[in-house]
DNA sequence: AATCTGGACAACCGCCTGGGT
DNA sequence: TACCCAGGCGGTTGTCCAGAT
């Protein structure tokens, strides 16, 4: 859609702006199949007219498996306006803190209101501060002063997450803690704050090759205390008829020939599907893979078997009309939005953070 | 109903950093 | 040590869309 600024290098032939649908299936066909060791011989090798950085960021900011998606939620928000606070413009350390949130997704909601919404508390922490006196502030001017701001504002609302609270926290910390919403963070007082983030790996790490099945349950380290932590992750129930259509291992993918758009596909290993409309399900999605990957032979129509889009459609909040249109699409509004509360729930924080 | 406006967000660019040679 | 390359990061931009006028 000629997004963006001019090109910074000579990509002519190269495909710019928004993303297909077809190109998201390639992609991410690729990458479970091969994960993603080397992103600038990445879309050459799928098949896909981008140039390496595209992909990363369409991957790492869209089409990523483990990806919350949805609004942010207000302990989300609190927990950004505080690092950012602590950290600045540190969207990736900030994005690290956020299990399922991007950089990009980050910066994009600082910009559009999380920056107004600090705003009035930046005056209103001014005012007070004039008052005081100025009284030991010290920060004054730095973008600790929002940290310490948006602290004390959200301490009748957030109170309760305390050192359990799935947004991040844990990498979060405060040298004048002096509301409730900070008591959990004490441990964390003489912790240089910034060592620890660098050492803070992604929260959502890329998968790399081969790549970890989605609908397992993972773990991630953080950084709690300068220690480097595992944190138990939930099961992300994506539905497993997705995901399991692509992951080449656990059902009917394609064998790893498929994958290459250079190599004839013969057909599928052994579905070890359930039933028969699942296995036919698995079909075609293969199919519809196959063909856009230009692995499909005869030119045959690309449409479903109302039987299939009826029983996709039962696992889809879109229905068949959707799935008829855009398999890709229905992917994005069926796993993700299906994983997005089992990642926010914090019915068992231990086992989620810290 | 048509037009305008501003928010939201995906995508791009350019720079920086770290690893390899 | 210097250079090259790939990956990563932060800033910026263009487009879409919903709400306001």
């Amino acid at each position: 859609m000629g997004r963006g600024r001019a090109p910074c290098c000579a990509k002519v032939g190269l495909n710019r702006g928004s993303w297909t649908p077809q190109e998201d299936m390639r992609l991410i066909a690729y990458i479970q199949k091969h994960g993603h060791t080397n992103w600038r011989a990445l879309p050459k090798q799928a098949g896909l007219l981008r140039c390496g950085k595209s992909c990363r960021l369409r991957w790492i900011n869209y089409l990523r498996p483990d990806l919350k998606r949805g609004n942010f939620t207000a302990e989300e928000e609190e927990t950004i306006i505080r690092l950012h606070g602590l950290l600045g413009n540190k969207w990736s350390k900030i994005a690290a803190c956020l299990p399922g949130r991007t950089d990009n997704e980050i910066k994009n909601v600082w910009n559009t209101h999380l920056k107004k919404k600090v705003a009035p508390r930046e005056k209103q922490k001014a005012g007070a501060a004039d008052k005081n006196d100025g009284a030991a502030s010290g920060d004054a001017g730095t973008p600790a002063t929002a940290a310490s701001s948006s602290a004390s504002s959200s301490t009748t609302t957030h109170n309760s997450s305390g050192g359990n609270d799935n947004s991040g926290d844990q990498c979060g910390t405060s040298r004048e803690p002096d509301d409730a919403i900070d008591v959990y963070l004490l441990r964390l007082e003489d912790i240089d704050v910034s060592d620890m983030l660098v050492d803070a790996p992604p929260a959502a790490q890329p998968c790399q090759a081969p790549m970890l099945s989605p609908c397992s349950s993972s773990s991630l380290t953080t950084c709690v205390g300068g220690v480097e932590e595992l944190i138990e992750l939930p099961v992300i129930e994506i539905e497993p008829e997705i995901w399991s259509l692509i992951h080449g291992e656990s059902a009917g993918a394609p064998d790893a020939s498929c994958v290459d758009a250079t190599a004839p596909c013969t057909g599928t290993t052994a579905v070890s599907s359930t039933s028969e409309a699942e296995e036919a399900a698995n079909d075609w999605w293969l199919e519809n893979l196959e063909k856009e990957l230009g692995l499909w032979g005869p030119a045959e129509d690309t449409q479903a078997h109302p039987d299939l889009l009826d029983h996709i459609a039962s696992f889809s909040p879109l229905g068949a009309l959707e799935l008829e249109r855009d398999p890709v699409s229905t992917y994005f509004q069926t796993a993700p939005a299906v994983a997005e509360p089992e990642l926010l729930v914090v019915d068992e924080p231990s086992a989620v953070l810290l």
